[in-house]
DNA sequence: TAATTTTTTTGACCTAAGTCAATTCTTTTT
DNA sequence: AAAAAGAATTGACTTAGGTCAAAAAAATTA
């Protein structure tokens, strides 16, 4: 992929809008990136000064602590922007990112970004709304662990996934244990937890299709 | 308190130095707002616009559940912006915020904040790294609750404190039951962990005093 | 398509932390 | 200082979900 699309679409995924001025601002500070299924892009941990936006493929983000324990942190899908926290904090990447699908990525240079956030106010605008999202989410996140058991995480998932595509049939975007472990469980609750529902007739499950049966 | 003074308050902390210019902008934007322990400042759901900057006293941000379970999310000291997201999602508060002791406040319009952010960059460039740190944060506290038990997590905790302070003997900023909760447990599953740690000689403790004896 | 690897499921057992109730200790109010 | 209210602790019991091991199913690779 050129590097010019590649920043088309993010003027138009992330800004609302093709902004030439802006895209040729951003010319000098961008790079076009291309990950295989299993290739890191960072590691918590690590110094470094890119944000990354997603034009396809799909990431994990992720820490581990001493005994190689996974907390995922997010699945980012193609749209989305990554490490956005890098653009203020031009140091240390709080989590890793692993590619679960090969992946094209925009990488920006945030130690030159400054110039951009004070030229285009849309930019800046758009940034903190970005990064508003993801506090929303986490927040959300938190709220779920503490105060939720793991099969009304699990709905709540498939909830949000069954808004977003308007159909109470849904599948899966990344394996089950992959997404237990998002949902802060072990695979093997997981499963279980998998199995009560389809029991109790709120699921029906084959592989990672799933169909919720009743709005709990 | 004088508004003016407020906002220059506000000015120094959060900008790191008086920008006169700004202070006058920002006087038709902001009030000062004042709460008594136990006042709230927004509940969770409530539709607003009020981003706020405390300048003294503390407060408790968190979400109920439908049984009226609580998850908190933040303990916000003077100095701290808190529904920072409000800059972008002006629509509905997050969390819910209670006055833990009485507060002074500077409570700014975020839908009169775009012209703000687009005439200063600075102010752009500081909003985008204190939305930043409360995601580094967020990331943190996930990862906290997912990978380590109870006992690690206050560690953890303490640990920041006596960085913070320079000092191995620190004294808890809320009470016991409350801090329990910011770390996912219940009070009593707390206090038995407390005595835990104090038999097995890693701290001494004298009501909210801790002293930590073993750097584990 | 067979062989190999990876993922998911199931079983048996264990444990950290939750629940509910009763005390004790501390703070606030009268 | 006494009374009342709120916070912290302790006890007894329960449980959701963890751990480890093995089997079954699915996806890759040869």
């Amino acid at each position: 992929m050129k590097k010019i699309d590649a920043i088309r679409i993010f003027c138009n995924t992330f800004l609302g809008g093709i902004d030439e001025e802006l895209c040729s601002m951003m010319e000098t500070v961008t790079a076009v990136i291309t990950k295989k299924k299993g290739e890191i892009f960072f590691i918590e941990g690590e110094h470094g000064s890119n944000v990354f936006f997603l034009i396809s493929g799909l990431i994990k983000l992720y820490k581990t602590n001493d005994e190689g324990k996974e907390a995922i942190i997010h699945f980012v899908k193609s749209g989305e922007i990554f490490a956005e926290i890098l653009f203020f904090l031009q140091n240390r990447y709080p989590v890793t990112s692993v590619a679960l699908e090969d992946c094209i990525a925009l990488s920006i240079d945030s130690k030159k970004i400054e110039e951009l956030i004070s030229k285009k106010s849309k930019f800046a605008m758009k940034l903190i709304g970005a990064l508003s999202k993801r506090i929303k989410y986490l927040i959300n996140m938190l709220e779920n662990l503490t105060l939720s058991d793991l099969s009304t995480r699990f709905l709540n998932y498939i909830k949000t996934l069954a808004e977003q595509k308007k159909s109470d049939e849904i599948v899966l975007p990344v394996k089950k244990g992959d997404l237990a472990i998002l949902l802060g469980a072990t695979p093997e609750a997981f499963s279980r937890m998998l199995k009560k529902l389809k029991d109790d007739g709120i699921i029906e499950m084959e592989g990672r299709k799933i169909k919720l049966l009743k709005m709990i």
